[in-house]
DNA sequence: TACATTTGACCGAT
DNA sequence: ATCGGTCAAATGTA
């Protein structure tokens, strides 16, 4: 996760990255040592909440050795990145290799389609934001799938958003959402994908009525209802058993705000507090540098 | 019935 | 040939 934002602190050397890598391996692989020492707790209620705890350490160590590596790249994230991430996140589940692409099944349907042109690949699209969350559909906006993808070397394939007014007002914006690991709840790398131009027309606090009256200037409620529910293994989860929207209010930082706002959090409050506690851990386990 | 999702086929890039 | 990204018919759901 992001521990620290890029504008917080001038990039650190390769060299420093490494040391910084490394010591999250550490830690995750002291994560694993507790784990094994949790599941000797005799009371399953005990146990079971700090296995979950320890299990959510271990994602977020991952995720920030991940995100490191990531940080070679231009941007904070890629598709190229995801993938090195849910490669690693693979790897440490003995991820299975993809044959790549959905299966093929002989033509029942033959269809013969003549090139076309694509939406949005005229000219390079690059990435404009990556986040890493446990609930990829809650930014506020209307998606609509269009796609899923085995991606090589990735445990859990790769899901396709547009913007769900790409039709209507021809909004450009795109998402990836691929699962991470299998923790519970599950974490998402989502790749956003060219600016919402739609979001003139319809603003945050006016794309949910029924919520618009509590929402703040600074905040969007996240939208639980089945349009914005994609399915993904964590969600459809949600939807099944719940059934009900649910919305909960979220400050409405943009990534690269918070990269502005140095001390701001790009965590919901359970993982910042997490966060608090993984520092909290490594500043007694490395002397307290600072 | 309308709309959203699923999924095999297709396409361009490598 | 392989891969990631997209299309669009089939299918699911309310």
């Amino acid at each position: 996760m992001a521990m620290r934002t890029k504008s917080e602190m001038s990039p650190p050397p390769s060299d420093q990255r490494d040391a910084v890598i490394e010591e999250l391996r550490k830690g995750a692989q002291l994560a694993e040592c507790l784990r094994q020492q949790l599941e000797l707790i005799p009371e399953l209620g005990r146990r079971n909440a700090a296995l979950a705890n320890v299990s959510n350490i271990s994602t977020t160590l991952s995720s920030s050795v991940s995100m490191l590596q990531s940080d070679r790249e231009q941007y904070s994230y890629s598709s190229s990145d995801a993938r090195a991430a849910s490669y690693a996140a693979g790897a440490a589940c003995g991820g299975r290799r993809s044959g790549g692409g959905v299966g093929a099944q002989n033509g029942a349907i033959a269809r013969t389609r003549k090139a076309r042109h694509r939406r949005g690949i005229h000219g390079e699209e690059l990435p404009i934001k990556g986040i890493l969350t446990e609930t990829p559909e809650n930014d506020g906006f209307h998606w609509r799938k269009y796609g899923e993808k085995k991606i090589l070397n990735a445990v859990f394939p790769r899901s396709y958003y547009r913007c769900g007014y790409s039709d209507e007002h021809e909004c450009p914006a795109k998402k990836h959402v691929q699962q991470q690991n299998n923790s519970d709840p599950p974490m998402f790398i989502v790749t956003l994908f060219n600016d919402h131009t739609c979001s003139a027309l319809f603003p945050a606090n006016e794309q949910l009525p029924s919520t618009s009256n509590s929402a703040t200037a600074n905040s969007q409620v996240l939208d639980f209802t089945k349009a914005s529910l994609s399915s993904a293994p964590g969600i459809s989860r949600l939807k099944k058993e719940d059934g009900a929207g649910l919305s909960v209010t979220v400050p409405s930082y943009t990534y690269d705000e918070l990269s502005s706002y140095s001390s701001l959090p790009l965590l919901s409050p359970t993982e910042w507090k997490m966060e608090m506690e993984i520092k909290s851990f490594f500043h007694h386990h490395t002397g307290g540098g600072s």
